[in-house]
DNA sequence: CTAAAATATGTAGTAAAATTACAAAACATT
DNA sequence: AATGTTTTGTAATTTTACTACATATTTTAG
């Protein structure tokens, strides 16, 4: 499964897919989404020449539930953000400029993100992990610390939890994966070959795998749940990765919506755990 | 005549005009927005305990031809990032909207430190660590992979630098700090005592200690060079620290600075950790 | 080139959702 | 307490989205 950014690329690229009549409606749609958004049914089988039932497989074939969801998937499109242009770091910059640039970039991928979080499968993975016997956090390098961070995080919901920061570690874990394991690879390029390989014999062994990477990558091709985050190349050796940013928002993102998911249980341990920490000065 | 950018604003500037019932629907819609959007009419109506007219004649009071028109509006509201000032998650959100929470959080936050930049102590920290023998970065717990995470941003630049995430490690680092050696402390509220005496020692003996911490704490008290971030108290179990990732970036803003001050030696050191991941394959 | 199969499209009907009309209830005012 | 006003819900109506099925079109195989 390819998930996308926005309906609109998702259009363009699905073209040549559809049939003569929801070509039509295809090409409408890509023309007005603002019109098409607020429109009826009736009326854009109307604007295209075709009949309902024709734009309601229209829809259908783009994955979407019915018209209903393509006027949401259409209004969220046209009101993505793209206003701010991050800019690079400039060896003359003050010191100032650079760290305001460093936030806008932070910021500015956060709001992309946060921007297609509808088309994101939160909810597959919630209800993968609901039902896990453990939780395995799978990162190199950099992302290293996102998958410490996540491990930290989530075995606060009383889920067996580990983080995984080596390569002989990654395969041993893959090696004895089970059922009901859930396994979380994160990379920002999710281009070394021994992610692709330790979540391919993962999933072989039964596990589900999630990976929050490009979307591109041998990491996600052998992914069962994909969080595509697009991996943007650094142009300057000033940029920092702020994809780690992104990665352990979206990681937060989705423990938060598996305590909703878990409900009582989950909230009791959350509890639990901080006041494990309570009893400190309050200076 | 008062214009309103987003449906919410408007919203809640409107509470007073509304009778009791629609009150109550401009509650649901504030605390659901997404939700709300997704939803049909009858849905809401029951949602709020109150009848379908009732919701209809609430749009009509916003302004809007209809319930379907609020749809719209709320979906454009909830795409747009900054228009949700972040609400704490609910037990009964969607998995959507508690995930546009989180995110909202984490980048609201990162915009509250982005205003306040220019009164950081950039320039001081980057001025001691340009000079700096050893970096070595403190935390516990969740703030210890913040401090992994800087560890391992800094040495690319040339310094020796260190992570240290127990206490008795930081205790023995401090023990042994010498002059030109920059210690930098993270921690959300800086309560733990040992915190506060580690760096107290690290000073005694003439290292510089940068602390990332809440104003008002006794690590903060001890520190040469204070990032005051505020300790926002946790109201909800759910609430996720959003704290650490304006720590990390933070600490990019500071390693980018550093590097632009450290010029060209710096910029080669960065090529070369760069290079030295490269050889990976293309797919 | 034709017959059969597969695919695409539209018509007409159905279910569901939004909206309206109107009456009952709650509230305020004298 | 009676009257007028506002608020709210019930039930009917209209509109909208969706489905089942029949017809047309294209593709494929002999």
């Amino acid at each position: 499964m390819v998930y996308f950014y926005y309906m609109l690329d998702q259009l363009e690229q699905q073209m040549s897919t559809f049939s003569r009549a929801e070509q039509r409606v295809a090409n409408w749609v890509l023309t007005h989404p603002r019109q098409t958004a607020e429109a009826t049914l009736a009326v854009v089988a109307n604007a295209c020449g075709t009949s309902e039932p024709t734009v309601i497989r229209f829809c259908r074939r783009l994955g979407l539930s019915g018209f209903r969801e393509l006027s949401i998937r259409l209004t969220e499109a046209a009101s993505k953000p793209g206003s701010v242009i991050h800019r690079a770091v400039n060896a003359d910059d003050t010191i100032s400029d650079a760290a305001a640039k460093v936030f806008d970039a932070s910021i500015q991928s956060l709001m992309e993100v946060r921007s297609m979080l509808s088309t994101l499968p939160i909810d597959q993975a919630v209800g993968a992990m609901k039902m896990a016997r453990s939780l395995v956090f799978v990162g190199l390098g950099a992302s290293g610390h996102v998958a410490n961070d996540a491990c930290h995080k989530f075995f606060r919901l009383g889920i067996p939890c580990a983080a995984v920061n080596d390569t002989p570690g990654m395969l041993q874990h893959a090696a004895i994966a089970a059922h009901k394991d859930v396994f979380v690879f994160v990379s920002h390029t999710g281009r070394w070959p021994v992610l692709g390989d330790a979540a391919r014999k993962a999933r072989q062994r039964g596990a589900t795998v999630v990976a929050i990477t490009d979307e591109s990558s041998t990491l996600a091709t052998n992914a069962s749940i994909l969080f595509p985050l697009q991996a943007t190349e650094d142009t300057c050796v000033f940029t920092p990765m702020s994809s780690r940013v992104t990665q352990l928002v979206l990681l937060d993102a989705i423990q938060v919506a598996l305590a909703l998911a878990l409900g009582e249980v989950a909230a009791e341990h959350l509890q639990r755990t901080k006041l494990a920490l309570s009893d400190l000065p309050s200076g």
